[in-house]
DNA sequence: CTTAAATATATGTATGTACATTTAATGTTT
DNA sequence: AAACATTAAATGTACATACATATATTTAAG
């Protein structure tokens, strides 16, 4: 569907306008597909990128810091996230030893078998935009590196 | 940068999966950078969102359904967000004679004048992605509109 | 060594959001 | 017209988020 039908909007202002409407359009309309995806498994699209970071690093722990760095949405709560991980009993604390101000994270057995259930699910999420073919998703993740500088 | 570096992430499971997340990060980037140009002026993206899309209907008022389906994140929420707004008195409720289930809601001289003082700020928001080409911006928007089918 | 600055994480608060439910008004069926 | 379904908006609730600030620890400076 047009961005004009979405929006029920004749013009607009520039081509360029026109983008970062259609950006900003298609990223919400991706993280409500995600979260509809997800919420029968109870967590957030947040939660389930976190446990992907952790799953990268396995065995490993990182810090929150880390975490946080590599988050598509990198907000100051990451703390508070991965309490919520922990109380699902996803991921655990690992004490660090040589620096006590920080909080190493790792993904539990149970935070593992999650995304393995979920592997189909997210295939199917990543199917969504199979529309398009590999030459104009190169085309996007070129243009969108560059609007970003 | 490259959504890699962004992401401390060296490879992708495919350019599709790529794109997805390039989009949902990118459109994060917007919105936080349009959240801290309208700050200033106490209203979120949201409100500046229905602000626009009243100033469209001036003199005119249409109801919170109407709004509702023009945002750029269609929320359950609008009402809430209008109430906002009218708190502000940036915005006006009128009453609706056919149909006393409808709220009608046109925007105010204030809501006007707020609009006009923003006009700079919000050029130089369209500005932030100046650095792509109007052909690039044509391609990215064609391509979104594929990917949402 | 003591004090100050920087860093990692956590928390308080206000606001934003999704989702289900409620209230009121209108439409439809019989 | 009565009963039921539909629609428009508002609200309750739980959770998410942004931003400022606090706490603890480490590093750097004098």
């Amino acid at each position: 569907m047009k961005l004009e039908e979405e929006l029920k909007q004749k013009q607009f202002k520039s081509e360029h306008q026109k983008a970062v409407l259609n950006i900003l359009f298609t990223g919400h309309w991706l993280d409500s597909q995600n979260t509809k995806i997800l919420k029968p498994y109870g967590i957030s699209p947040q939660q389930y990128n976190v446990l992907r970071i952790l799953k990268g690093q396995f065995p490993n722990a990182i810090s929150v810091n880390n975490i946080m760095g590599r988050m598509i949405d990198k907000m100051s709560n990451t703390s508070r996230l991965v309490e919520k991980l922990r109380q699902k009993e996803l991921i655990e604390r690992v004490i660090c030893e040589h620096d006590r101000r920080q909080v190493d994270v790792k993904i539990t057995d149970n935070g593992i078998k999650l995304l393995e259930k979920l592997t189909s699910k997210m295939d199917d999420f990543d199917q969504l935009i199979n529309n398009i073919t590999i030459g104009e998703a190169k085309l996007i993740n070129t243009i969108l590196d560059k609007v970003r500088k």
